[in-house]
DNA sequence: GCTTGACCTTGACATCATGGGAAGGTGCAC
DNA sequence: GTGCACCTTCCCATGATGTCAAGGTCAAGC
């Protein structure tokens, strides 16, 4: 099987299965005489593991700890469970970071007119930080 | 005023006050004779509001766009709303991503025992895709 | 055999915002 | 006149991915 087969079974692309190699996260792979790279089931399998793994937002690190238990017979449940919940609480955090953004926004942009007019509550936050911080006010 | 006190005062990081002159986002600082960059109140409030704007997660792109609003004393307050609005909307898809990752993954952990034993539902998930896909169950 | 087009190879560079560090010059206080 | 804190520029790194370029390979058709 090529890389670009590879690729389109596994939906992680040719580039990004290069780049995993270079960089340790799967083994070098298989060469064809001419130096073209050959992947079996197993390897798809990795790969797609990867790719799912990338899909719930884990990083390279992760995944890469991930890969080991998967492979590692003697594991335990918990090691897993571990990396998964200290996952979920940084998409977490950076959930409620967003949050916040999205509320003050809309709170600023609530009380900007939107029109020909050059006043507008939203810059004037930024400009100086004070007047209207988001608090409740007028719902 | 330096670029240290300049950084402290507004809460960018000196490096990042000369990136964004380099990048053109700020003018160029004025110099003292041997080459030192100097700020007055005018560009620190500049500054203050790169970095209010950054805090609520504007791009630079977006920024730049913002800073010509606030100087452009004929500006619509319509067409910040806007930029406003487009944030808003790449904030909200962005933690609607981030949500449903966390549901997954504390589907999957919540039925992880987190024990000594290798069996984990988290790792069924990444290795096959198959199996439980996060739907309601039994709660 | 030869051409064509799709695929592969490596390598370099871009993104986005930021941090780190090196090597050398400047300012000020003791 | 020395020491230290600060400044300067320049280069490299992050993380995950994309793009592009120059060249090699394979298989099919003529």
């Amino acid at each position: 099987m090529n890389i670009g087969e590879a690729a389109s079974a596994s939906g992680v692309t040719a580039k990004m299965i290069r780049h995993y190699e270079s960089i340790g996260l799967i083994a070098e792979a298989g060469r064809t005489g001419s130096g073209y790279r050959t992947y079996g089931p197993k390897d798809l399998a990795t790969l797609s593991f990867i790719r799912r793994a990338r899909d719930l937002g884990f990083s390279i690190a992760q995944i890469r700890d991930l890969l080991a238990l998967w492979q590692d017979r003697d594991r335990a449940s918990a090691d897993v469970k571990r990396i998964a919940a200290g996952h979920i609480k940084e998409l977490t955090a950076k959930m409620r970071q967003l949050q916040e953004m999205v509320m003050t926004l809309q709170h600023l942009s609530s009380h900007c007119q939107g029109n020909d007019r050059p006043d507008c509550p939203i810059l004037e936050r930024l400009a100086s930080g004070t007047g209207d911080d988001g608090g409740a006010c007028c719902e």
